[in-house]
DNA sequence: ACGTGGCTTTGATGTGAATCAAAGCGTGTG
DNA sequence: CACACGCTTTGATTCACATCAAAGCCACGT
C-alpha cells in the first residue's frame, strides 16, 4: 500500500467506504482502451501503473470537494460520480456525470473548482499531480492524449451552455436521455442511476419538473418506464428530434 | 501572401474585410506574453511565425462557421469575438467571447462545434491544423501551454453552466459585468462592445431582460450609464455579492 | 407482515422572465 | 438638417417552470 503525504484529511484517512483498493493493476483495467491510458503501450503503462492508487467510494461519497488544494486528478474506473459546484446559498449545479474512462481533476489551479461524489459504488485510479506531470514531461504522448480529452470535454461543454440557455424543459431531458451511455445489445434501454435531483441540478430544473417531463414522455408515448431506474425508449426520431431542439 | 488549399470558398476568398494583413510579425505582438506564444522563446518562435496567416474581420464577419471543415485554428490579437452555436429555430447560444490572447479552434473533430464572428475589428493569426499539430509534436512545451490554457477554459465553461442553470437574471448580469477585461487605470469602467442581444444570447435571457436587469441596477445606483456602452460601477461589494449569488 | 424513510409522482398556485408592442435615442447619410 | 435604421429602453400581458403541498411507491430493517 503506498503512502501519499496529502495535505488535507480528506485524503490521507481510510475512512468508512474510501478504502483503498490493491492489485489488479492495468492489464486488466476495464479502461484500459477509452481512457488516458491508451496514450501509452503496454510497456510505458507500467510507469502509470506504479503511480497509482486505487481507491473505492460508497455511494454518496465525496471524491474531491471544491476548495480543496488540487493535490491530485483521477481516471475513473467503475461506477457513475457526479461534478457539482454550489452557490453559498446552497443551489447546486450538476456540470457533468463522469463514467468509466472519464478523467477528472485536470486543472492548474491551486483549489478544485467543484466537487465529485459517488452516484454508485464507483473505482478510480488516483495519481498525485506532480507525479502526473513528470509523466507527462517524459511522455508526450499522454500530454497529447490529455489535450484530445480536453479539447472533446470542452466540446460538450460547450454543447451542455446551448442546453441550460436555450433549451425547453422537454428538449433538455430529451437531450439528457440520449447523452447518457447505453449498452449495445439494448440499445434503447437508458439506466438513470441518479436520482430526479440530480437530474434537475444538471439541466437547470427541479426535480418536478424533471418527473412531470418523464411523465409526459410516457403519456406520449415516447417512452415506457420499466423502473423508474430504467426508461425504454418507444420512439428514438421523436426523442431525438426534441433532443436536436426540432420539436419546439 | 501565402496560398491555402482551403476545402471551403469562405477560406480562400479573399472577400470585403477579410483581406489578409501581412508583416508585423511576432516581436511586435500585442499577446505574445498572454497568449499560448508565451511557452516559446523568442527564437523558437520563429516557427510559429512563419506558420501563421495574419488575417483581419471588420465586425459581424465570420470568422469560422458551425459545420465547416475544422481546418483551422486560431489566436485572436487584437479585438473582440463572439462564439455561438444555434438551435435549427435559430435560438442562439452564445458561449464565450474572445479577448486578445484567447485560442479558437482547438478541436479534434473535423468539424468545428461552433461558429465565431467578430464583434469589434478583429485580428489573429491563423494556423493549420496540421502545422500546429507538427509544431506541437517538435515543441512540448507549446501542447503543455494548450493543454493549461484548455483547463483553465474548461474551469471557466463550468462556471457558465452554473450561471446559466442557477443563476437569476440580476446575478448572471452581474457576473457578466465583472468578467469582462478591465483597464487598470480605470477599474471601475466596463466597456460592452457587444450588443444587449450578444448579452442576452450569452446569459440565456431575452434582450429585454438584460436591458431591464442594468436599468434596474442603475436605479439601485449599483452603476451608472455613462453611455449604452460604457458602465460605470459605482457599488462594486454590492455587484461583487451578486454575481456571487449572495444577494438573490 | 409492518412500519419507516427516501425517492418519485401528481396537484394547486405563484412568479420571474418571455413575449408582444411601442417609444426613445444616436449615428451616419443623402 | 432631416430622415432612417439599428439599437435600446420601457410598458402590458402571458406562460413555462418554480414553489408549495400531499400522496404514492418501494426497499429496507425489525
Amino acid at each position: 500500500m503506498k503512502t501519499q503525504l496529502g495535505s488535507s484529511n480528506i485524503h490521507t484517512l481510510p475512512e468508512a467506504g474510501r478504502k483503498e483498493r490493491d492489485g489488479s493493476g492495468c492489464e486488466a483495467c476495464p479502461v484500459r482502451e477509452s481512457s488516458m491510458c491508451a496514450a501509452l503501450s503496454d510497456t510505458r503503462l507500467e510507469v502509470l501503473d506504479a503511480a497509482a492508487s486505487r481507491l473505492s467510494f460508497d455511494p454518496d461519497e465525496t471524491i474531491l470537494f471544491e476548495s480543496d488544494p488540487a493535490d491530485f486528478a483521477f481516471n475513473l474506473t467503475e461506477g457513475v460520480a457526479r461534478v457539482s459546484k454550489m452557490l453559498p446559498d446552497g443551489r447546486r449545479q450538476i456540470t457533468g456525470f463522469l463514467h468509466p474512462g472519464d478523467f477528472l481533476g485536470l486543472s492548474y489551479q491551486d483549489c478544485y473548482a467543484y466537487s465529485a461524489e459517488a452516484v454508485t459504488p464507483v473505482k478510480v485510479c488516483r495519481f498525485r499531480k506532480g507525479e502526473l506531470n513528470r509523466i507527462m514531461r517524459d511522455h508526450p504522448d499522454l500530454e497529447h492524449r490529455l489535450l484530445s480529452m480536453a479539447s472533446n470535454e470542452l466540446a460538450l461543454a460547450h454543447d451542455r451552455m446551448l442546453l441550460l440557455g436555450r433549451k425547453s424543459a422537454a428538449e433538455k431531458v430529451a437531450s439528457f436521455l440520449l447523452s447518457l451511455p447505453r449498452k449495445e445489445e439494448r440499445i434503447d434501454e437508458i439506466d438513470l442511476p441518479m436520482t430526479r435531483g440530480d437530474i434537475a441540478d444538471y439541466l437547470g430544473l427541479t426535480l418536478e419538473t424533471v418527473s412531470r417531463t418523464l411523465s409526459g414522455f410516457v403519456r406520449q408515448q415516447i417512452v415506457r418506464n420499466a423502473t423508474p431506474r430504467i426508461i425504454v425508449v418507444l420512439d428514438m426520431a421523436r426523442l431525438s428530434a426534441l433532443a436536436a431542439g426540432e420539436g419546439r
